[in-house]
DNA sequence: CCGGTTATGGGAATCATTCTTATCACCGGG
DNA sequence: CCCGGTGATAAGAATGATTCCCATAACCGG
């Protein structure tokens, strides 16, 4: 997978005109170890040969490149993982405490549910292009222990 | 209801030692005629007799005392909503080109569903409290016809 | 190997949000 | 009725994540 990964991205990059570099490449790879949202702290704090400013502009090439995508938090800055079309569909398991995010995926025949439904519901409302994001907000196991 | 809101407002601030004063009643009407959460920029732009600073420590107070939501979006700024505690539970159906939300409710049977299943995926990864955020994300009608 | 184009890194600039501080409004006690 | 204390307001300064700028370096096609 980490093969098609490097070649997907490539490919993806070239068509937007712009390079698969080496520091792009480190970016990816971290992302797709992590299985959950970065934020951009832990990307500085791991790997220190990436610079600030460079991170912040390679993430959005490769956002624009559509390899990956910036996730809404309720904390301060932002975090980022590999685009669904890379890693599949899924969704978050947010601490509300200290905001770590876990990756999780739910029963395929809840995710037809849903998408049956809010089609219809979007639909009514006039809204096109509809997909869908849901996200679980709890205490992890660390936090709840401390409260 | 508009009665029954303020003074459920004015109670719960009392209880966290504030005051419920007549730019707080404002931008609590504001909130709950908009039915949908709203911007910064749009509280500011609409009431002009708001103040900048004013409306930020307010939003702040109002959300200590748990009468109004912090929502998280892709844009630059925040929205607010009232506490789903006031205006029940609901999701959003989000325009991913010019941002605008709208409030909408999906089947009890479909909510029913959503938590039974995820309580359980929670419950095995160690997450405690576990409640559920769902969003639709589309093109509006506006933005649709434009593009 | 050259010329043009894209990437890098360091720091300056931006912009939403938060903090500071000096008044101002309210409320209870005397 | 006025005073004192506490919380609220407003205006601007400060903060901090993110973005922009620019000079230099790496890459690629011819």
């Amino acid at each position: 997978m980490s093969v098609d990964l490097d070649t997907t991205v490539e490919a993806r990059l070239r068509d937007a005109g712009q390079r698969y570099t080496p520091q792009r490449r480190d970016l990816l790879h971290l992302l797709a170890q992590a299985a959950s949202p970065v934020s951009i702290p832990q990307i500085l704090a791991d790997g220190d040969e990436l610079k600030q400013s460079s991170v912040y502009r390679n993430l959005a090439a490769l956002e624009q490149a559509g390899v990956v995508r910036r996730v809404p938090t309720d904390e301060e800055y932002g975090r980022y993982e590999l685009a669904e079309e890379l890693i599949g569909h899924h969704h978050h398991l947010v601490c509300s405490n200290c905001g770590t995010m876990r990756d999780v995926e739910v029963p395929a025949e809840l995710e037809q549910t849903l998408d049956r439904t809010l089609d219809r519901i979007a639909k009514r409302a006039g809204f096109a292009r509809v997909e869908h994001r849901l996200d679980l907000l709890g205490l992890c196991g660390t936090c709840a222990a401390m409260a």
